[in-house]
DNA sequence: AGAATACTTCGATGAAGGACGAACTATGCG
DNA sequence: CGCATAGTTCGTCCTTCATCGAAGTATTCT
């Protein structure tokens, strides 16, 4: 009846919660191996590799096999897209299945969003680059200003788009309900993060601890 | 074990043949009926109707009731946005299930994409405008060249963005493989060509037909 | 080699949900 | 009002597929 491409075939395994929770999962940007896909879905060993079998005959992932290990990650940028888009809608409609518990607090303060980061800092980063007009956004649209390129190179990072994605995009943060900065330039932002140890990756988990001295550091640089 | 939004819910009323179905032929932007939707699917009345009401529940349409007519529609530029995610995530890992027969070469050449154009016409005509620089791509991401606002200008189209959507934004065509222009300048632009009456949209289809005055003048604008 | 760890395959079970016909409601037409 | 068209609701059948335990393969450790 209908051409073109099997969007339904794509979509039921993202339709699944145990695959829904392992993609999100992978949303982190690290490769996980079985064991942890199954814990982080909540289902058995088996269970977790036959899921992780479709996902990959469905092309949405790959595997890297080190020893004993496998490591799972997402295919590429277009899936983690598709992710963010799936996710920004469920976000928007559902009627929020949401508990913001104390537990995961420091998720809502800064988390990995598969390689930029995401939460209330990241929020507030993306609302002052734009007052300071180094981004310029039309809703989803985020550009460059006129002084980005001066202003990023003086932290090290090049602004020119030399990868086969956006330099800029938003995307909306679950959490706060609005929207921070992906891309490469979110990219590049969270190594620099990462690399300037202004924060560390907490363990078996999306969220991103600032220590006192790097989150004023990172404040003195994107909030100030 | 997992927090947020419930991916896996949206995934899944997108994940299911004959709702993937109905959705993509709502991406052709207008309005359908019921019964419209049924034959589009391959599936009975009931069927369909209970499709749509999960739809409905899940926040992914909109119901128009005119009369006993009753017309579904997407629920917006965010569901649209997440289906070409989709579309495109297919269209890419796909081992497409995909016969170019004739009966959609006209698809092939031009067709509606939610509300802005696609197909051959579409893909050129974005690479055209590269070309001359009115406007600047990094892959994904378009944004405006200094001789946009004129050039648009001239054709009656203000590209200034007061809606809350991006300006441009590039959507992964799944006929040609390579990207063409959405957007509100996308939308603005398929407005353009059929006020002109230089195409008109084939009933029935999201297929989008040019007259042949029609196709000189869109080329002599858009591909010269 | 033998044991332990990491993961997959097999087989059986069970629940979820997609399908349609028949009957019901609502709107329009003469 | 009676008949036709548009659509929904109900009940039932039936397929699909997620799940897990048990057994099998692969890799590393000692």
């Amino acid at each position: 009846m209908r051409e073109g491409p099997d969007i339904a075939r794509i979509a039921s395994l993202v339709g699944d919660p145990a695959r829904a929770n392992m993609l999100t999962a992978l949303m982190g940007g690290t490769a996980l191996t079985a064991s942890e896909l199954a814990l982080e879905a909540g289902v058995s060993l088996p269970t977790a590799s036959s899921h992780l079998s479709k996902l990959m005959e469905g092309g949405l992932l790959t595997l890297a096999s080190q020893g004993r290990h496998r490591y799972y990650g997402l295919a590429g940028p277009q899936v983690a897209g598709m992710i963010e888009a799936i996710t920004g809608v469920a976000a928007s409609v559902g009627p929020q299945r949401v508990r913001p518990g104390p537990r995961d607090a420091a998720m809502r303060v800064a988390r990995v969003c598969y390689d930029h980061l995401a939460g209330e800092q990241a929020v507030a980063m993306l609302d002052r680059l734009v007052d300071k007009k180094v981004l310029i956004r039309d809703d989803n649209d985020i550009r460059l200003g006129q002084s980005a390129a001066s202003h990023f190179a003086a932290l090290g990072i090049d602004v020119e788009s030399k990868a086969r994605r956006p330099v800029c995009r938003a995307c909306l943060d679950w959490s706060v309900r609005r929207s921070h900065l992906a891309g490469t330039l979110g990219a590049a932002i969270l190594d620099k993060i990462l690399l300037e140890k202004w924060a560390r990756r907490e363990k078996d988990s999306r969220a991103v601890v600032f220590s006192p001295l790097g989150k004023q550091a990172f404040e003195k640089v994107f909030l100030a």
